[in-house]
DNA sequence: CTGAAAGCGCTTACAG
DNA sequence: CTGAAAGCGCTTACAG
C-alpha cells in the first residue's frame, strides 16, 4: 500500500520540462505559456497530484500573524485553549497568535490596543468589542487596510467584520425560557435580572426568553425586569427586596455573569435555595459551586473553546486562501450545565 | 519583531562543528562523545533552539497510520469529523486514517476486521468493541505486538488498551435522573426501558439514574425496568401496554438509541405527548424530531466529535513520542439537548 | 566518534 | 516564456 505520492518532479519528468515550470502552472503564476500550462494541469490531474503542504510551509516560511483582543476574564482561558488547539501538532512558526488583554466594558482601552495592533504588521484580528459602535470605525479601518477582522463573543454588527463568532443571544434566551418552563412545569411567576437593559446582548437574551414563554409556556408570567449593572451587590439587594415583597416568585432568570453570586447569597439567607429556580449564564467557578449545591438550577454556557478555535480557523483560511466563513454569524454551541454534567463541560 | 528562529546550523556554526553532530546530540542518538553532546545541549539552550517540526516532517516523511473500527451508524459521521479536525491544516501525509465499518453488535465481523488490520502495518488502532470480552484477546495481541489500541464509545475494560474515550455511563445515567427529577419537580413514578439489561453500558446508565433519584429525588419511584432489545417495535408495545395498565406513570427513561421512535409512536397514539416526560440518548434525526415536537423532553448526547478528535490525538501523541493519555478513561462531554439548543449541538 | 553531502518537495531569484 | 540551481531546516547513509 505504499503508493508513493506524486510530486512536481514526477510531473516534470513525465513532460520533460523543468520543475519550476510545473510549479508556475500549478499556481497560476505569471510568465508561462498557455499550452504548457494546460499540459501540466492535465498531467497533474492524470497522476493525481496534490501539493505537499509540509514542503510549502518549509520553503515559504510563511507564518500567519493573528492578534486577539478580549477581556481577560475567565472565559478567556478557554478561548485561548481552543485557539491553540487549531494548531494541533504545528507550532507558532505556522500560526502566531498574539494575545491582548482588555478589561470588561473598557472600550477606551480596547481602542488603544486596536490602534497599536494596526500599527504593527498583523494578518488578521479577532476582537470582542466592548462597545459595538465605538469599535466600528477601527474595525472598518482595518478591513479597508486589507486586514480581516472577526468579532468573537460580542459583535459589532454594522462593522465590516468578516463574521461574528459566538452565541446566538436570542436562542440562548429561548433555551433559558424552555428550561424555566420545564422546571416550573409550565406555570408560575418569574423575575428577570439583567446587567444593562440597553446593551444589545442582554436585550436579546431577554427577548428570546419572553418569546419562548409566550409561545410554549403562556402560563408563566414575567413579573418584572431589574438591572444589576453587572454588580453582585446590586443583584443581592434586588433579590432580597423581591423575596420580602413578593411571595409568589418561583423563578429568577439572570442574563448577567456577575449576578448569580448576589442572588445566591440572598436566597441562602432566605432559605429559598432550590424552591426558587435560578437560571443563569456562563460557567464561572462561583456559579458552578451554586449549581452543585442546588442554589442554581441550570447554567447556560456559550462554548468559549469553540469560539477560540473557530476564530483562528476562520481567520487562517481567509488569510491563506481567501476562503469566506460559512456564514455571517458563526454560532457556537449552547451548552446546558446541570449539577451532574457541569464537570464534563468545563474540564 | 522578526527575530529569526535559531536552527541547528546556528548551533553548529557557534560551536564550529558539523550539523550532523548537532542533530545527534539534540536527539540522543548513538555515536557521539559525551563532552560534545553537553556543549551542544548547553548552546542550544543558550540560543533558545526549538526544532522545526515542519522540516522534520518533510525529511522523515513520517506518516502515522491509524485504523478506526466502529459501527457505521450515524454517530460515526461526527466521530469522523472530529478525527479529521485533529489534522487541521495538515493532510494525510502526516496522519493517515483508515476507516473500517462494522455493524452494531456484530462482534464476529469486528474480529475479522481487527485481524485483517493487524495483518497490515498500522501504528495504532481505535475500536468500539461490540463485545468487551470477545475483543479482549485481539486487543491484547495488538498491544503485545507494540500497536497501541484505544477503545472509543464502548470499552473493553479488562483489555490492555491504552485508554477508553467516551462517555462515563454512570454520570450519563445520573444526569438523566437529574433531568427527570427536575422536570417532575421531585415527585412521580417512572419506567425504564433498556436494550439489554446485561450489557454493561446499559446497566451503568440505569445504576446512575437510580443513584441520582435515591440521593436527590427520593420521592420519584422506578416502577419497572423493561428490555426492548434495541428494537423499536418492542419499545412500542412495551409503552403501549404500560400506558394501558398503569395510569400513574409520569416519566420514561430510555437507555437505548432505537427505542425512542417506538415510545414516541405509542405516546402519540395515546395522546400523552408532553404530559409524560421522556428522556433518552443520542442525537439521531428521529429523536431530534421528537424533541422538537415535544414528544421527548430531553436527549443526552455523548459528543461523538470529541470522541473522534481525542482518539486521533491520543494515539498520535503516544505513537510519536510515547506520551501517555491523561487518564485511563478520557470522558467526553455529556450534552443536554432540549428543543431550543439541539440544533446548535448537532450542526 | 565526527564530518561532508545528499535529499525530502517545494519556491524563487537569476539567467537566457 | 522556460530552465538550472540554490535553499528552507532537518535527517541519514556513507566515509573516515
Amino acid at each position: 500500500m505504499l503508493k508513493k505520492n506524486v510530486t512536481q518532479k514526477d510531473i516534470a519528468q513525465a513532460l520533460n520540462i523543468s520543475r519550476g515550470t510545473v510549479d508556475r502552472a500549478l499556481h497560476n503564476r505569471k510568465g508561462i505559456g498557455e499550452e504548457v500550462k494546460e499540459k501540466v494541469l492535465a498531467k497533474a490531474d492524470e497522476l493525481g497530484y496534490s501539493p505537499n503542504i509540509i514542503a510549502q510551509f518549509l520553503v515559504t516560511g510563511r507564518s500567519v500573524n493573528i492578534a486577539i483582543i478580549t477581556p481577560g476574564d475567565l472565559l478567556w482561558k478557554k478561548v485561548k485553549q481552543g485557539a491553540k488547539s487549531f494548531l494541533s501538532v504545528l507550532d507558532d512558526r505556522v500560526v502566531n497568535i498574539k494575545w491582548h488583554e482588555t478589561s470588561v466594558h473598557d472600550a477606551v482601552k480596547e481602542q488603544e490596543i486596536m490602534k497599536s495592533v494596526l500599527a504593527n504588521a498583523v494578518d488578521g484580528i479577532g476582537i470582542a468589542p466592548a462597545d459595538p459602535e465605538i469599535l466600528r470605525t477601527l474595525i472598518d479601518e482595518a478591513v479597508k487596510a486589507g486586514i480581516p477582522v472577526v468579532t468573537l463573543n460580542t459583535d459589532s454588527p454594522k462593522s465590516r467584520r468578516l463574521c461574528y463568532i459566538g452565541q446566538d443571544p436570542i436562542s440562548a434566551g429561548r433555551i433559558a425560557g424552555e428550561l424555566m418552563g420545564k422546571f416550573l412545569n409550565g406555570k408560575g411567576r418569574v423575575i428577570v435580572i439583567t446587567a444593562f437593559a440597553n446593551v444589545l446582548v442582554h436585550k436579546l437574551r431577554i427577548d428570546g426568553f419572553r418569546q419562548e414563554l409566550e409561545t410554549h409556556f403562556p402560563r408563566i408570567e414575567i413579573d418584572s425586569i431589574h438591572e444589576d449593572h453587572d454588580n453582585s451587590e446590586e443583584a443581592y439587594s434586588i433579590t432580597k427586596n423581591i423575596l420580602r415583597e413578593k411571595e409568589d416568585i418561583q423563578g429568577i432568570y439572570l442574563t448577567t455573569g456577575n449576578g448569580p453570586a448576589g442572588v445566591g447569597r440572598a436566597l441562602k439567607e432566605a432559605r429559598k435555595c432550590g424552591s426558587i429556580k435560578v437560571i443563569c449564564f456562563d460557567f464561572f467557578p462561583e456559579t458552578i459551586d451554586m449549581l452543585k449545591d442546588s442554589t442554581v438550577s441550570a447554567v447556560i454556557g456559550q462554548d468559549p473553546y469553540s469560539q477560540g478555535y473557530q476564530t483562528i480557523k476562520i481567520l487562517y483560511e481567509f488569510i491563506v486562501d481567501r476562503r469566506k466563513p460559512p456564514s455571517d454569524s458563526v454560532y457556537t454551541r449552547i451548552d446546558i450545565g446541570l449539577r451532574g454534567n457541569i464537570d464534563s463541560l468545563v474540564s
